[in-house]
DNA sequence: CTTCGTCAGTGTTACGTATAACGCCGGTCC
DNA sequence: GGACCGGCGTTATACGTAACACTGACGAAG
């Protein structure tokens, strides 16, 4: 048996009594009018026997392009990017398109070595954090680039695709207004970044227009115990604050251990809000009140923005509806 | 400006005055002794000057593989598989191994597309679960595949790495003897896998040695809310356990949320055992009595291993050890 | 003075595919 | 009856790289 290697596409041409060319013609379904239907045929029932697969590295250099996307993706700790990832690689399937997947060491980490060697097998990338340094070669080498979770008209990015972190922010507020809570801390994730700028800016701003005094800024580790941390320092604060505006609910879930730890209950003690509206939102007791987060629908928008621009259309800076679950770790301020 | 397209290594060439063949010699570090200091200064320089980057298709097509191995993993939704992928990506960059992600749509999900044209992409292929179906595609296309958390001897791996699940099974009965459980229920991932019917078979065979009854089993969907519900029922039983074997951690924080909402303390009145040590586990409160699984070392093993197959030498099955953490939801039995 | 070996390179080819450019042949139209 | 044309296929070539087989030139050895 000198099966030795894969068949090629001269091999599937010999069997099926054509040339090479036909059989591409076949395969590529540009044959219309070319190639007589009985040859069609014949061509297929040879692909089938030999068990025919097309060279992608030959195809990726006659062409000059893989049909491959990244995706960068600050870790994977949580589910938030699994579902990021889950609603690009949709669309990415209903458009032929491969999509890889890069978890970036460290949020923003060092310069990701892959993208070295592999900036030569991708057509674009979808990038939701990145070291400037990896930005750059990227950029340097010409790749398309959109950008999930990233300041718009920044970056050499051609388009950028976000949740409206600053109206998930101000329904916070209100809510937390509604409920009569005049004393809010902040737990802010210690990261510079350009969503979690926004959330310090936007809430500030808010609390201002209210009349209300600035907040307090904790800052935090983005994980559970960073926010135990914070949180002990918040509560310690006197007068003690009714209410913690968390970054996110890693850190709200550290929020909420930390209140216990110290003797409040949550929510009647002290209320907690969370951010993005991660699997753990609902694991923890009491489910945490969160801003809700279209994980899905921006990774297929930014994978439909990718298109785009692989396309060569123009693509507009994407702006996403968020929402509030409004759960059990809110309720009436005290006193 | 005609750089319309990125250069190759023959545009090096004549910047350094070389032969396309010189150039090749410099970048792939064979040239000593072939090419004077000189030129090869030359030939760096102008790479450097041109932005020269070799086209991977054009390597892959001519040297007839990629240095691409792809990480196929359940989902995105739990820390445990992005710590498989940290000790992966290590040891892959340490061998310069490109490693893609794929993250299996459902646990054991349909054939996924991504093989089809990728299987030609790629030179071997790292699963922690698939569907049979997609396994003898890889198989089809003679990919080298090594599994991790699968039965060793069956399906066509060329080798298996897995955690010891019968050791972890083992200490978790041990430890709840010693305090004093002999009422003890099951909680059973709802899912047909190898490493989960392990654990029903060694809890079952170590309960029998102690003379113990075999447990009240209850099949729970492997999220947080099956393991509340099926806490439930375990918990109505009447006697009631004592406590709760999880088959995983998601289970068990399930677990945990119905015995608080049934109006028992964990673990004064029920204890809980999990399962993988997830990042959950210390979330929750109280954190979890679980086994802890060599997450980023079963990565790591898995790669080693996929490398030894990819140069041929055979590779055997690989257990690694697992051990306790006892934590907060484990205490003596009641009564 | 020939012969041989080594150094320093270059010419050429092959990898497998997609497609532009061309050829053939039977039927139509003037 | 010859020019033309459309349906069918084929030949030839290019994509960018790696590496084999070769060529001179220059010392050294015989």
């Amino acid at each position: 048996m000198p099966d030795a290697r894969p068949p090629t596409s001269r091999d599937v041409a010999e069997r099926a009594g054509v040339s090479q060319a036909t059989v591409s013609l076949v395969l590529r379904d540009r044959w219309r009018g070319r190639v007589s239907p009985a040859r069609v045929d014949a061509v297929r029932a040879a692909v089938r026997e030999l068990g025919y697969r097309p060279n992608q590295a030959a195809r990726s250099l006659r062409l000059g392009g893989t049909r491959t996307a990244l995706l960068v993706v600050p870790a994977l700790a949580n589910d938030f990017f699994g579902r990021v990832h889950a609603g690009a690689a949709a669309v990415a399937a209903e458009n032929g398109l491969h999509l890889v997947l890069y978890p970036s060491p460290e949020g923003v980490g060092p310069a990701p070595d892959p993208f070295a060697s592999a900036s030569a097998t991708l057509d674009g990338v979808l990038a939701s954090s990145m070291a400037a340094e990896a930005l750059s070669a990227l950029s340097g080498a010409g790749l398309p680039l959109v950008m999930l979770d990233s300041e718009p008209g920044r970056a050499p990015a051609a388009a950028t695709v976000n949740p409206d972190i600053a109206a998930g922010t101000r329904l916070v507020v209100d809510h937390l207004r509604e409920w009569g809570h005049r004393r809010i801390a902040h737990l802010a994730a210690d990261v510079e970044s350009w969503t979690f700028a926004v959330r310090a800016a936007t809430l500030a701003e808010r609390l201002d227009l209210d009349g209300l005094p600035a907040p307090r800024t904790e800052r935090a580790e983005l994980s559970v115990v960073g926010g135990l941390r914070a949180a002990e320092r918040a509560l310690a604060a006197a007068p003690r604050p009714t209410a913690l505006f968390c970054d996110d609910d890693l850190l709200a879930a550290g929020a909420c251990k930390a209140a216990r730890r110290m003797g409040l209950r949550v929510p009647e003690d002290v209320s907690v809000t969370g951010f993005d509206d991660l699997a753990l939102a609902t694991t923890v007791e009491p489910e945490l009140t969160t801003v809700s987060l279209p994980a899905e629908e921006l990774g297929a928008a930014g994978l439909r923005a990718l298109l785009a621009v692989l396309d060569g259309r123009a693509q507009p800076d994407t702006v996403l509806p968020v929402r509030l679950a409004v759960r059990g770790t809110t309720g009436p301020a005290p006193g």
